[in-house]
RNA sequence: GGGAAAUUAGCUCAGUUGGUUCAGAGCACCUCGUUUACACCGAGGGGGUCGGGGGUUCGAAUCCCUCAUUUCCCACCA
């Protein structure tokens, strides 16, 4: 035994066996006649970094994959990383500028070429941290957003929208990142509260001496407005009807217009209109035929437009603005004021709504047969809550400005001719054959293609369908067996961006869903709940963790406490709980391994009560872990193993069997023994691979084939339910015989003698006495005067304690449990002679009570009896 | 402004259709213990009027109403 390390050690096996899983290809996967168990993975942006939350993501992804391995499935776990093109160009941008190169002094192609670059230096980065983790992916099947069949993809599904009517330009007001010189989606501006401040402004009514005040938290827009909006039932301002008035500053003569949108209790009830910074102002505009002046440039700075302050930031403009108004009487009071501010989700910059020409997906069809398969269970959300703001979007969906003012990414498929029109086209050459056919001869130099790219969620909406190569060659072998996938496993703030397009695109281009489970994970919080993130410096080193608890005990501390869609409040003593439960599991395997055999030796009672026990206990448990399983439950389905492990298997059955010091143990026990722990070790596996794999090795001779990663999921077996009742009656009465001990303070060696009166299950009398050292068992009536006693079953237990019983206080607390005792049965009694409970109640609850009334009858007797004894 | 969810032990959470001791688990805590797999351990123990208040019912953590608090999502109020 000496061998064994009495503490397990990850670092000497982690590495050792994924290079093992790797070479022999255990994770790979082909297309045969087995079930497909497909996941694809949420593609980690190709320059990040493993965070927390990958961490959890892809745990419980491994953990679904590594169980249907073992139950027989074709398990395909698709990895890859997404180009994420805004976020990607940001840092290439930020690179440059460091290197002192300015992005807009390079041509696009020298642009994408550092893109590239940084993409290939640290694109492998994440994904080969996730081999750390155990992540049993089918490396050999990578994608990356940007490789070239995934592009294909990308741009025959453009060409395929187009053509249905489905992609659409518009000249529309988008969200605008000034800092990244881009339009943004919806999705990716957040809106932040913050304090801002109310500027009411004056401006004077054309012809006369009034004077209008409006309300602004923009006052440097005021250069570009082209009206002044009041409610037409504001009694106020009726005779302002059909007057115009005259923009401070600019002196530009606006007309005042009525529309019922203002609000007439909101500031000073007159809106100013600038139709092209503001959505709603745009909309007026339109309605209203106003004129459209932008003052800004796509930088955030005023343009010749404003007239004033042009080159400024806007945010330099807003303060200096004031004054000038100031200055010139206009400005009537400053107020402290709370508002929403969008902000740029990947620059953080705050978003200007800006009119642009824009392309947009017509999102309401293919809304649709998302919504619906969702909403009759055809794919499942886990929890399901979130099927109610998934239902919400949909319902009210608005269309997809996918085109971004970007380099990195699939740059649009749309060829302009000199004069402006355009087609759409997989190529130059192509689009040069377009316009021919309309009659249209241009040359190749005469096209230009649009210069924007699409956004990167319309690669990812993609995914599950173009890893397969599903768009290329919708025929092919690959997704024809691996489609629809099972389960995706993501976080619920990409339900909208990420999850909900997917499902339109599987019923797009598959005419059926991407995967049949949603499986959302919370966000990883520290102790306290606060977000992790750099600035707080609160997010532990992922692989840091992984060399201090091992990936196994960092993939136990990550699901001990994290049902789905709750947030994790991470606390390292997790892990530092995970990895105390891989010794636990080590020194079980440690105890077995080092018993001697003695084939001669007969096995004895307590171990054939403990086999059996045993037995029925693990499939009971088994079909609950099968059930949380089932149900996506896999904090639940940890704790349980957890338990079977550490509970019922260490602390109890190897407790029972296990041989008196350095004594041999038989063949029938030993054989059963090992037979438990391979059971064991099976349930555990996807929970801690490594560490399994190793003891499953340690264990005996094994060929490639038999190897704990491939093993065969437990199938179960019958439950004794009988047997397992009894086994309860046996732990209370062991448990109150160490009660006594404790509080007697009785030496473990000290054997104890047992004395029972009443009709118990001798089968169970050699487990008792194997694990308290009891010398003698007998039934007899009265018990000595100097002795505990319990009662467990109606059944009395009596330990002779010689000099070491205080029969007063031995007294007090049986009186106690009299009166107590006495009281439950009264509370029975009461609701059984409760003739409306005996009328209403179902026959199995009243079954149940009379059972409770003839416990507590007969604890009660037996009680009496032991306080008569004292 | 609209919507959703939540509130159970010190912490993180279970608790399926109201009815098996249903008031639970893990961790933390307290006491005892170096006995022979494991001190990364063992044995035992304490701890909650299930957010407050009403109601329905023979019976409510569970259903209804109401109040309070918290979280999240969506939204164009200048």
């Amino acid at each position: 035994m000496s061998e064994i390390a009495a503490k397990y050690d990850p670092t000497q096996t982690e590495d050792k066996w994924y290079s093992y899983w790797m070479e022999k290809g255990y994770f790979h996967s082909e297309p045969d006649e087995r079930e497909a168990y497909t996941i694809v993975i949420p593609p980690p942006n190709v320059t990040g970094v493993l965070h927390m939350g990958h961490m959890l993501n892809n745990t419980i992804q491994d953990v679904l994959v590594r169980r249907a391995r073992m139950q027989g499935k074709n398990a395909c776990w698709v990895p890859g990383t997404d180009h994420a093109s805004i976020a990607t160009e940001a840092k290439v941008v930020n690179k440059l500028k460091e290197q002192g190169i300015n992005k807009w002094d390079l041509s696009r192609e020298e642009f994408l070429e550092h893109a590239w670059e940084w993409t290939h230096k640290h694109g492998g980065i994440i994904l080969e941290q996730l081999k750390k983790l155990g992540a049993s992916c089918d490396w050999e099947r990578t994608r990356f957003t940007m490789e070239d069949d995934l592009s294909d993809a990308v741009i025959d599904v453009f060409i395929d929208l187009y053509n249905k009517g489905l992609i659409y330009k518009g000249h529309r007001m988008v969200n605008w990142d000034p800092s990244a010189l881009t339009a943004v989606s919806d999705e990716e501006v957040n809106h932040k509260e913050v304090q801002s401040k109310l500027y009411y402004v004056r401006y004077q009514v054309e012809g006369t001496d009034e004077w209008l005040t409006i309300a602004t938290t923009r006052p440097e827009t005021i250069l570009g407005d082209t009206a002044i909006c009041i409610n037409p039932n504001d009694a106020r301002f009726t005779h302002l009807h059909g007057k115009r008035a005259i923009v401070p500053m600019v002196n530009r003569s606006i007309p005042i217009i009525l529309d019922d949108y203002v609000d007439m209790e909101f500031g000073t009830g007159c809106l100013k209109v600038t139709p092209a910074h503001d959505e709603n102002d745009y909309n007026l505009g339109k309605k209203h035929d106003l004129e459209t002046i932008d003052i800004l440039n796509p930088n955030g700075t005023l343009n010749e437009a404003a007239q004033f302050f042009v080159g400024e930031d806007r945010f330099v403009v807003r303060k200096k603005i004031s004054k000038e108004l100031d200055a010139l009487g206009h400005l009537v009071k400053v107020e402290d004021y709370l508002t929403k501010v969008g902000y740029s989700e990947r620059t953080d910059a705050v978003i200007e709504p800006r009119l642009s020409e824009q392309w947009f997906v017509s999102m309401k069809k293919l809304a649709e047969p998302a919504l619906d398969n969702v909403l009759n269970g055809n794919i499942q959300f886990h929890p399901n809550k979130f099927i109610n703001t998934y239902k919400y979007w949909m319902e009210n969906v608005r269309d997809w400005c996918i085109s971004r003012q970007l380099w990195w990414g699939q740059r649009i498929p749309v060829y302009y001719a000199p004069n402006g029109e355009y087609v759409v086209a997989r190529s130059i050459e192509e689009a040069v054959k377009s316009f021919e056919a309309k009659g249209l001869k241009y040359g190749l130099s005469d096209l230009k293609q649009d210069e924007d790219v699409v956004d990167t969620w319309f690669s990812s909406w993609l995914w599950p369908i173009s890893v397969f190569n599903g768009f290329k060659d919708p025929d092919n072998a690959d997704i024809k067996y691996y489609y629809p996938t099972n389960d995706l496993v993501t976080a619920p703030e990409i339900l909208f961006f990420w999850v909900a397009r997917m499902v339109m695109a599987g019923y797009e281009y598959r005419g059926e869903l991407p995967f049949k489970n949603v499986y959302l994970t919370g966000i990883v919080r520290d102790k306290q709940g606060r977000k992790m993130s750099k600035s707080l410096g609160n997010s532990p080193d992922p692989i840091g963790l992984i060399e201090q608890y091992g990936a196994d005990g960092v993939r136990v501390g990550m699901l001990l406490s994290s049902p789905a869609g709750n947030d994790l409040l991470f606390d390292e003593g997790l892990c530092l709980q995970g990895r105390n439960f891989n010794n636990k599991i080590w020194n079980s395997f440690r105890l077995i391994k080092g018993w001697e055999i003695d084939e001669t030796l007969a096995q004895p009672a307590e171990a054939k009560i403990a086999i059996d026990w045993f037995h029925s206990r693990f499939n009971k448990e088994l079909q609950v872990l099968n059930d949380h399983y089932d149900r996506f439950r896999l904090s639940d389905a940890l704790m349980t193993t957890y338990k079977m492990v550490w509970d019922d298997f260490c602390s109890w059955y190897l407790e029972m069997v296990k041989p008196e010091y350095q004594q041999p143990i038989d063949r029938k026990t030993l054989d059963a023994t090992v037979a438990f722990l391979e059971e064991l070790l099976k349930v555990l596996h996807p929970f801690t691979p490594f560490i399994t794999e190793e003891i499953w090795d340690l264990m005996g001779e094994r060929t490639e084939k038999d190897r704990m990663i491939v093993s065969a999921w437990p199938t179960g077996g019958k439950v004794d339910e009988q047997l397992l009742a009894g086994f309860e009656e046996v732990e209370k009465a062991i448990m109150e015989i160490r009660r006594i001990r404790n509080e007697k303070q009785i030496a473990p060696k000290e054997k104890l003698q047992l004395l029972i009166k009443g009709d118990w299950n001798s089968d169970f009398n050699p487990v008792i006495a194997k694990l308290n050292n009891l010398s003698k068992i007998e039934s007899v009536s009265e018990a000595p005067t100097s002795a505990a006693g319990f009662v467990v079953k109606g059944v009395e237990f009596f330990v002779p304690l010689e000099g070491l019983v205080d029969a007063g206080e031995e007294k007090e607390k049986l009186t106690k449990e009299l009166e107590y005792t006495k009281g439950f049965l009264a509370s029975v009694q009461k609701k059984l002679s409760n003739e409306r409970f005996v009328s209403g109640a179902p026959e199995q609850v009243i079954a149940i009570e009379r059972n409770k009334q003839a416990d507590a009858e007969a604890k009660i007797k037996a009680l009496e009896a032991q306080l008569a004894a004292l």
